[in-house]
DNA sequence: GACGATTTGGACAAGTGTGTCTAAAAATAT
DNA sequence: ATATTTTTAGACACACTTGTCCAAATCGTC
C-alpha cells in the first residue's frame, strides 16, 4: 500500500496546493469585491491558475464561496483554540498576563488575515446565505465564549476575580478588547503593535476595575 | 411669491417624495445585494418608479450610492444627536437612567433601519470607497465619542463616577452596550425589546462596577 | 380645456461575466 | 520512454446589466 500511496500523495500535494491557492485568491477577491462583484477570471489570475482549473476544482462560483467559507472558518477555529490554550490560568501579574493574552487574541484571531476575511464575509454574505455560516455559528462563537467563560470562572474560583455571570463577563471582555479597533478594522487600516497593546491595556484595566479583587486571596 | 411658490412646492414634494423613495429602495437593495449585485431595475421596482426615473434623479449607479450614503449618514447623525441630548446629566437612579439611555441608543441609532444600513454599507463598501465615508468618519464617531465623553466627564465631576480618561470610557461604554448584540445584528435578526434591555443592563452594570463610586457624593 | 414638465414603458447597443467545450501542452507515474 | 492525468488557452453561447433614446401617457397648473 505504501508504494501505491506515494504517487497519490504526490498528486494530492500539487492538487491540494492549487486548491489552497485558489481558495486564498478567492477569499481575497470575494472580500474585496463582494460575491456578485467577484470575477472568476480575476480569481484564477490571482491564484496563478487557468480559469478552467478553478471550475475543475470547485465547479461553481457558489460552490467556491462555500469552500472559502469552510476553509476560513476552520482556520479561525484552530487559531482561536490555540490562543485560548494560552490563557493565563495561573497568572503571576494578572493585569500584565491578561493584556498579553488580549494582544495574542487580537493578533492571532481578530486582526489577522483570516479574521478580516471572516468578518468581511459574515457582513457581506451572512444575511443572504445564513446556512453558510450556520456551522461556524455553533462551533465558533458559542464554544469560544463558553471556553473563555470557563477560564474566567476558574480565575474567580481561585480568588482573582469576582464574577456573577462568567458568560456575560467573557463577552464583555471580548467587546472591550475590540472597543478601540472597530473603526480601523472596518476601513482595513493596518494596526500597529502599539495600537494593539494600548487597546488591550485599556480593555483589561476596565475589565479588572469591574471584576478584579483589590488583592488576590490565593497565591 | 407665495402663489408662485405653491406649485414649486407641490412639484418639489412629489419630486422629493420620489427621490426619497428611490433612495430608500436603493439603500435596501445595496445592503441586501451589495453594490455590484444591486440591480437598478430592482431598485426602480422596489421604489415603485420606472427605471428611467431613477436615472433622471441620480444619473448614475455610483451617484446613487453616493446619494444613499449621504442620506443615511445625515439621518444617523440626527438620530445620534437627538439621543445624546437625552443623556442623564442629572441622574436620579444612575444605573436605571444609564440603562434607559443605552436602550434608547440601541433603538434609535444602532439597531434601527438606518443603523443597520450604515453598518452594512460601511462593511461592504467602506474599504473600496473610503472617500464615501470620509465625511461621516469625521462628523460621526469622533464627535459622538467626544460628546459622550464630555457627558461622562461631567458625571465624574459631579461625583457620580471615577474616570481617568473619559474618551476611553465613552468608547468602552458603547462597546459594552453592543457586546451582546453583535452576532444577532450580523445576521439581521430582529431583537426583542427584552434582549435590548438585558444587553443594556449587563453593559451598564459592568460599566458602573468599573467606573461607579460606591456612593455618589453629590445628589 | 390647454399647457409644460415629469414619468413611463419599451427598445436598443455595448459591455461584461458565467459556464462549457475542445484540442494542445505539461506534468506525473509506470 | 510511454501512458495517464491534469492543466492550459482560447473560442463559444447565453444571459444579464448598464445607460441611452424616444414617443406616448400622466400629472399638476393656469
Amino acid at each position: 500500500m505504501t508504494p501505491a500511496n506515494a504517487p497519490d500523495i504526490a498528486v494530492a500535494r500539487s492538487h491540494s496546493a492549487k486548491r489552497l491557492s485558489i481558495i486564498d485568491a478567492a477569499a481575497c477577491v470575494f472580500c474585496r469585491e463582494g460575491f456578485a462583484g467577484a470575477n472568476i477570471d480575476l480569481i484564477a489570475a490571482e491564484a496563478g491558475v487557468s480559469r478552467q482549473t478553478v471550475y475543475n476544482h470547485h465547479g461553481d462560483k457558489e460552490n467556491l464561496l462555500v469552500a472559502v467559507v469552510r476553509e476560513i472558518t476552520d482556520r479561525i477555529n484552530v487559531g482561536v483554540f490555540d490562543t485560548l490554550a494560552t490563557f493565563p490560568d495561573k497568572p503571576v501579574d494578572l493585569e500584565a498576563d491578561l493584556v498579553a493574552f488580549a494582544v495574542r487574541l487580537n493578533q492571532n484571531c481578530i486582526c489577522n488575515r483570516d479574521g478580516k476575511f471572516l468578518r468581511k464575509l459574515l457582513h457581506t454574505e451572512g444575511e443572504r446565505y445564513p446556512a453558510l455560516f450556520a456551522g461556524w455559528r455553533e462551533d465558533g462563537p458559542a464554544k469560544t465564549w463558553a471556553a473563555l467563560a470557563a477560564r474566567f470562572a476558574r480565575l474567580a474560583h481561585a480568588g482573582w476575580l469576582e464574577i456573577d455571570d462568567p458568560d456575560v463577563a467573557a463577552r464583555q471582555f471580548l467587546a472591550l478588547v475590540n472597543a478601540d479597533l472597530q473603526m480601523a478594522m472596518i476601513f482595513g487600516d493596518n494596526l500597529s503593535e502599539e495600537q494593539l497593546r494600548t487597546a488591550a491595556t485599556n480593555a483589561v484595566r476596565c475589565f479588572l476595575r469591574a471584576y478584579g479583587k483589590p488583592r488576590p486571596a490565593a497565591i
